[in-house]
DNA sequence: ACGCTGAATATATTCTTGATTATTCAGTTT
DNA sequence: AAACTGAATAATCAAGAATATATTCAGCGT
């Protein structure tokens, strides 16, 4: 326990994931080796070990900064001044469509990494989901204070906003439609969301 | 061309229908073998071939059938005479559930062959998914004469229910959550497909 | 001709074994 | 002592042989 990894300099934390960003990138999570990262930071593939745990903790952390971009987007909608409520939940929607769509087209080797990773720390997803479901909570209560919404608990009513935008939310289900036909079925989710079926009286 | 496979007799079919289903239920898809279901039918393997196309066919028959209970069942929610549209669209979800979890949790052999199935049978999980669209069709329409839906477009509706429902419908996803969490999120979700974000007037 | 089979072939799966690679640790350098 | 490394170990992966299985087809019995 005497050297904790905690007190060694963060800088070369970041040149590590750094460098494992760029492997990871170009040939992929599972086809990189430690000592490829390790020769790129000018070290000894040993020595990553006093900063990281093990290579699944280099790939969550960087696991976490691509799911964090997803929560920056996100945030900038919710706490965008333009908007209605309304629209910031279509737009919610429609920006998870489209970050999971980009993610899983355009970089497909961290899109795999990113899944492998989740796949073995849940944790990490748990957080993600957190984060939006704190997000839609905000913005439902937004809304109720505008008086545009009527939600009674938002805490549920976020949880199953989230449920029902499942669909826009795993990459693994991306290759069952075309963009175009997510982008239709998400535009009509929200639409749906937002309205009910019941006939207003 | 000369003996095409419409014309043998169906009892013959059926019989090796039930004998495969037997083995894949017991043993699994993968390791029951042509020639153990030829032999449960007191035939050669390759008299299989004059009723089947190949062992894949035979998996994509069964699966149907399976597929067909699950259509059934919400036939008889659909077409119930006690019902409410309202409590219909809510028993649609949950049954949707209940059957994706039990087939996962107690059938898991045939679960993971409806699975692999469905993985090359594209064509199969389309009619599914367009048999369970037409049934909500039919019930949106009846809500809406009734007046007490208010659904302008009962297709594209019926396509947006059946992607908030995305998460219920997949076995691949039921390890992501308790069976009682899952139910949560149903009862949830039904209830806010009814009655909307928007405040009413 | 019709309905079927056994043997032949093609395809897929499993097993073995030799590398690669992740991870650890005693020891070197500063 | 603190920061690091090279070599040792353990776990994983990959290529290819061996096996098992799916599929075909020429021919047998009726």
């Amino acid at each position: 326990m005497e050297h904790s990894r905690e007190n060694l300099p963060d800088e070369i934390r970041q040149q590590i994931l750094q460098a494992a960003e760029e492997r990871f990138r170009q040939y992929g999570y599972n086809k990189t080796t430690m000592a490829e990262i390790a020769k790129d930071c000018d070290m000894s593939a040993a020595n990553l070990y006093r900063y990281f745990e093990n290579k699944l903790a280099i790939g969550a952390a960087l696991a976490c900064n691509c799911l964090n971009i997803d929560i920056e987007n996100l945030k900038k909608i919710v706490f965008d001044r333009e908007l209605t409520p309304a629209d910031k939940v279509s737009e919610f929607i429609l920006a998870t469509l489209d970050f999971t769509h980009t993610q899983w087209s355009e970089t497909p080797r961290m899109n795999e990494m990113v899944t492998a990773i989740c796949h073995e720390r849940l944790d990490i997803v748990d957080q993600h989901v957190q984060n939006k479901q704190a997000l839609l909570i905000t913005l439902l209560r937004e809304g109720n204070q505008q008086g545009m919404f009527d939600v009674s608990d938002p805490e549920v009513t976020a949880e199953a906003i989230l449920t029902a935008a499942t669909l826009f939310d795993m990459p693994l289900l991306m290759p069952l439609f075309s963009r175009e036909a997510f982008e239709r079925k998400a535009t009509y989710l929200a639409s749906l969301l937002l309205n009910g079926l019941l006939k207003r009286k």
